[in-house]
DNA sequence: CTTTGTACTTACTTTTATACAAGTACTTAC
DNA sequence: GTAAGTACTTGTATAAAAGTAAGTACAAAG
């Protein structure tokens, strides 16, 4: 699941980080190009693995499993396997998880907000136009 | 500014997430290690670039520098110097930056409380010790 | 008896992020 | 005249993150 080197500089600065701010301890649970989507997508219900893949088509399988192993792992998501052929394997939001939602909530505001902001000087630039 | 490859997967895959999910945009603004510690130590009010680099003695000035020129970049804090030697230079938050401080406000509360709720397992696994 | 589908795993390469180290221009203090 | 302080810049090395490609086990469908 890609190794890290334990003894790097960058290892003892994220530690440092982690200390000094909670925020870059959200962030290690929710950075990666894909695990906000995977949130998103799960926090309309529970889904399987397949459902997934085929929601977020430009995800390889390894990326995919690699953040959902990484997402169980830090109890955001809860993984539920029937041990049948072929395999059913579902996931779906920790309580943990859906309260990362409301901060996750919280910066879509500000984004869209923002871009809605920019929008709005660009308008403003060609008003005489 | 460490040179990035416009045709590469992955950045396709950046502006594929950056069209899905806003949240992606949010985090492309506080990503880095350092990003979410200066604006901590901006949202007490504005600071020189000195007061800064010894309030994070663990950053280099390479990174520190390249952060603060992004943020400014991305409109989240403002740079003010006066013409004078020795140079004086100061950066504070801007409008926008300060509506985000809320939004990382919320990670962080998520944060201390995720830390909190795991302390407390902790602490029940070892109730008959 | 080959193909399809499920949920993964493994080995290897490329791209990006960070660290390390040194240099710049200018001036005041010693 | 050299050392220190300001706010940077540049080059190179290393680590981490993401991508590419292929393989696994099992069963049902054709």
């Amino acid at each position: 699941m890609t190794a890290i080197k334990e003894s790097s500089t960058i290892q003892e600065n994220k530690r440092y980080a982690l200390d000094q701010c909670p925020v870059t301890y959200a962030m290690e649970k929710i950075g990666g190009y894909w695990k906000p989507i995977i949130l998103f997508h799960l926090s309309s219900g529970s889904k399987r693995y397949s459902e997934l893949k085929r929601a977020i088509p430009a995800v390889t399988e390894k990326m995919l499993i690699q953040h959902l192993k990484q997402l169980e792992a830090d109890h955001l998501i809860v993984r539920k396997s029937k041990p049948v052929v072929p395999p059913f394997v579902t996931y779906s939001l920790s309580a943990s998880g859906r309260g990362l939602m409301e901060a996750i909530d919280a910066m879509a505001l500000w984004a869209i907000s923002d871009l809605k902001s920019k929008g709005h000087k660009r308008q403003t630039k060609r008003k005489a136009a």
